[in-house]
DNA sequence: GTCTATAATTTGATAGAC
DNA sequence: GTCTATCAAATTATAGAC
């Protein structure tokens, strides 16, 4: 590729902020390329004039979101630091991502479900299950040591993710059910974040 | 409405499940009324016929996966059992129901979230709060009486649906986390439900 | 009620001027 | 690189025969 323009960059950057926005809203299906031109202040011929396609552009912001979802657990989980220690940072830096897009685990989880090729196969070469593994040795020799309770290290990272992300993924039955506007609802996550790490930490101790 | 002939019954419900079955999958946005019609064995004129367009279509069984999702809270909620109880039947039950059909809750959390008019207002309309209510009494009392530990009860309900919801939900990324095939998924949702009950009560012995 | 054929609209994508 | 105008395909919805 050759050296770009300042204006050449910052249109495809409009472009990829603008269909973040739109994707992430309104899912790959739901998304209109005439939405993304319009957030972007562009017409839809420079989209497909940098990305070909809708497909391809969804692909990219798709990718983008799976990694800004995923790559915290990544660095937290090979961190030098205790399992109490990994489990606060693990849930507080989950919900601040999320946090500051609601729509992003839900978007990710939908999409993963439709398209099991590519997004599944994406999913793959993230090697979830080398992420996964290290938190879980580390758990079952907690449990060796006796410093923690006889868990399933299993049910334990799932619970850990389930109570993170479900606010979010749940935001209007979550309002639903304990009356909620949009402020009292950021309070609400703060508290959360809170309570989640004592209750899996509670839940530990022998 | 007049009494109907067998054949009539037939169509609309053959529509129905098509329906609910393409739209559970596809979502509203995705999902084709050809391919509900194709699903059927009958043709897109009578889908327009019986349910007049695709947006009538799919709230009726919008509405239907609704209730499907919350009946289940609503009964347990007002059982005459204990709250240990409570907790156990609601998070056997949900799961239950959620794993004959993987796909309910992310269908009904994302359509939520995409028609916030029409869809929130049926949300209203099922008196979440009230369905709430009682649990939050019934903690509330037996946190005063000493016999549980000191809990806030919306992050209690919030975690206990979490946690009976997000292994559906997010059942890709699960799939790649712990190396599960279809099979060993469905074994992995069993041994759940029971670490997931096993995990409240004990967070909330004294 | 059920079907075929078709209208009407939306939408992803491209051609071509500048 | 960016725009306007337009095409081609897909998709919801309807008309009308049976």
């Amino acid at each position: 590729m050759e050296v770009k323009e300042l204006k050449d960059k910052n249109a495809e950057v409009k472009i990829l902020d603008a269909a973040r926005k739109v994707f992430l809203e309104k899912g790959l299906a739901g998304a209109r390329m005439q939405d993304i031109a319009n957030e972007a202040c562009l017409n839809k011929a420079l989209l497909h004039y940098y990305y070909r396609s809708k497909e391809k552009l969804f692909q990219t912001i798709f990718q983008d979101a799976l990694l800004n979802f995923f790559n915290n657990m990544q660095e937290i989980m090979n961190a030098p630091i205790s399992l109490f220690e990994k489990i606060e940072l693990l849930v507080a830096k989950e919900i601040d991502t999320m946090n500051s897009c609601h729509r992003l685990p839900i978007f990710i989880m939908n999409e993963l479900t439709q398209d099991p090729d590519s997004c599944l196969m994406k999913m793959k070469n993230m090697e979830m299950h080398k992420l996964y593994a290290k938190f879980r040795d580390e758990v079952e020799a907690e449990v060796k040591k006796g410093r923690i309770k006889k868990v399933n290290p299993d049910h334990l990272f799932l619970n850990l993710l389930a109570m993170t992300g479900y606010p979010f993924i749940a935001k209007p039955v979550v309002q639903g059910l304990f009356e909620l506007e949009e402020e009292g609802y950021s309070d609400f996550i703060e508290q959360h974040k809170k309570d989640v790490s004592r209750f899996i930490i509670d839940s530990l101790k022998p």
